[in-house]
DNA sequence: CATAGATTTGTAATCATTACAATTTTATAA
DNA sequence: TTATAAAATTGTAATGATTACAAATCTATG
């Protein structure tokens, strides 16, 4: 993955900070959040400004190159993966693992005249590592 | 509905606060706020504060007879109902319609070594009233 | 090199939610 | 009934994520 040339493909002119929260979406597939983001990068910038890293996301949603969701209404998480997918949180160890859903487009037919742009999907339960311990 | 009797059966004392908010939730199937509650209701209980709306919230989530989901992370929702039942929000008119889903195990058998507990499903697009128009 | 435009930054404001302590109400016991 | 404890409600202040905004910095172009 070239980064550089990623974001120039999806207009977006890739700028040091631009590029470095891009990487670190890709490479960092927990979901984090902004703070996480920023706090994880001000090592590599020394300059970075969290209000930077909140534009930058927000760009990267417009241009359609990230995502966004949220766990429990709290703070919103990111995520540079555009293939859609659910979302599932053990409420017991809070790891957020992605899930992949095939039929989802089925699912809804029900709703054959309503123009479905988006679907998000969020799961919450127990997962098999905390079961099985 | 008799709501005293569905609060009692459910652990919580009936004080006319609690009534009044299940109440609401119950005949207002909007999807609304804490902020909508309140303003709606205080005409009703002047003294009604704020606070009480979402203690009272709490309350009935964690007695299991009113569920939360947002919209797009912003304002926590409530729900009286608690069949599941997946969001859509019309990006255009911003109505947010209740919609069915009958297979939602079979979705996700593939996470069978999981326990789902919880399934939160929303929806963004137009409306077939919006499409039509 | 100079200037305009884009990008980044820091600070202050906003807004939903929570913490917390005081007040009020309800239930229980003498 | 009255006194007292417990529960519920309330108001105010604090928290924390996000946004607004203006100043500073950087980049590209003539």
């Amino acid at each position: 993955m070239d980064f550089v040339t990623h974001l120039t493909a999806n207009n977006i002119k890739p700028s040091l900070q631009r590029i470095k929260i891009f990487e670190y979406l890709y490479e960092n597939r927990e979901h984090p959040t902004v703070d996480r983001i920023y706090t994880d990068l001000v090592g590599d910038i020394p300059t970075l400004s969290k209000t930077t890293v909140y534009n930058t996301l927000k760009l990267f949603i417009d241009n359609g190159i990230t995502s966004t969701f949220t766990i429990d209404g709290n703070e919103a998480r990111y995520d540079a993966i555009m293939e859609e997918h659910a979302h599932f949180k053990c409420n017991n160890c809070g790891h957020v693992y992605d899930v992949e859903i095939e039929a989802l487009k089925l699912k809804f037919n029900k709703l054959n005249d309503f123009q479905i742009d988006n679907t998000n999907i969020y799961l919450k339960g127990i997962c098999n590592k905390c079961l099985t311990n």
